[in-house]
DNA sequence: CATGTAATCACACATACGTTTGAATTAATC
DNA sequence: GATTAATTCAAACGTATGTGTGATTACATG
């Protein structure tokens, strides 16, 4: 085998350019895009190696080659899909806003993100629901989104434009609205339940999640005497 | 084969007393039980008919034989693991509430559902989440559910009770506070995350839920002048 | 007790799985 | 142009998969 053991195929300090997407992009990354398409939809153990390797355009071996194994190119596409969440919840803390302008840049952030990788949402259910124990990148962006959330509840709530309440289940309310409004309007609107009579979302769900939330934790305002 | 056609190994009218649960159950009922179990928590991929006949303590061809293959098994499985829900919406249909006290019971009621049953919101996720589309039970459910709450919603509009917005995505947010409120608490509660400094929920999911979900869909009581 | 059906059983079947192998090919270095 | 390493490839490995087969046991009815 003509690998060095270090781990992943040597760095490609050879005059790759910054690739442009769509073709010509190299196996590795077209692994991962195989990756983030087949594993989200499928989940990993509805995943085959023949399947992704098929999707990448590239030999069955190519997955040992160059990630370790199935269970590495999985974790290095839930990495890659995660990155960005922490990325926008840097931004929220460096920001002079106030509670509820916080809350609000939160939501629409984490929709804009859904919004651009669908994939996310299903990584994370899956991974939520499935299997002993979440892989540890979903843990770790739990952990960093909860935190950050159930701390601008309470300054909030110490400020008084919050109601009272345990912070970590608002936290975990305000997170679950752009995950569980990006998931389910697609479904919903499948052919045979509109059909069937159901009514139908007219509004963005970004926007109604806002007031949802809004809604559901502001201290409501007091009319004038 | 000693089967006949029709579909199950005919109604047991000989003398089966009614079951009591634990140890007596029949196979079939065994089968349906590992199947709860394992494809709640490890999916339909990743669960084998090997395991599930072993956790039913009971021979590999029995699966074949009792049902006709694993996906009907599962199926199965999921239509019993829903059929509370579809009664649990019956009753709230005949009952003379007020919009506020429909909503508060719904919820409540999912919770106590979800609490005796905790695999049904990990098949509905799944479901929503993984392959092409959600088998027939869950959109069945789903269009109920839906269509029950949108229209609570849509009669406290007309009173005036429930803020403008989208009938639809605002039942779909009160759905998803029972759901994931029921998942969430247990992963947060991992060893390793509350070492890490994450705050622990100290209040009943349940009763955040009713205020959450309450205080986003209500119009705010006025302050008497 | 004899008969017929329901249920269980051990085992075989064909296919699909993730990974390994070693040769063939490509691309960079001297 | 020769040498070397990186990558791709076809094929094979051993194991696990869902289902089928036919014999065997359990049990109610005549």
């Amino acid at each position: 085998m003509a690998k060095e053991q270090g781990g992943g195929p040597s760095d490609p300090t050879p005059g790759h350019p910054p690739e442009e997407n769509g073709e010509s992009l190299d196996t590795a990354d077209r692994l991962l895009q195989a990756g983030r398409k087949l594993f989200s939809t499928k989940g990993f153990d509805g995943t085959s190696v023949r399947a992704l390797t098929t999707e990448a355009g590239t030999n069955l071996g190519a997955i040992t080659y160059h990630f370790e194994s199935k269970d590495d190119l999985y974790i290095r596409v839930l990495e890659e899909v995660l990155e960005p969440i922490r990325e926008h919840l840097e931004m929220l803390k460096g920001m002079p806003f106030s509670t509820p302008q916080r809350l609000e840049f939160f939501i629409r952030g984490m929709f804009q993100h859904l919004r651009e990788n669908p994939e996310t949402p299903r990584f994370f259910v899956q991974e939520i629901v499935l299997g002993e124990e979440p892989a540890p990148p979903i843990l770790e962006t739990l952990r960093v989104v909860v935190t950050v959330l159930t701390g601008i509840i309470q300054e909030g709530q110490a400020v008084g434009v919050i109601r009272d309440g345990d912070p970590m289940l608002m936290a975990l309310s305000a997170l679950s609205q752009p995950i569980y409004l990006s998931l389910m309007p697609r479904v919903l609107a499948r052919e045979d339940l509109r059909r069937a009579g159901l009514p139908q979302p007219r509004s963005a769900p970004e926007d109604h999640a806002v007031d949802f939330v809004l809604g559901g934790l502001l201290v409501p305002e007091e009319e004038s005497p």
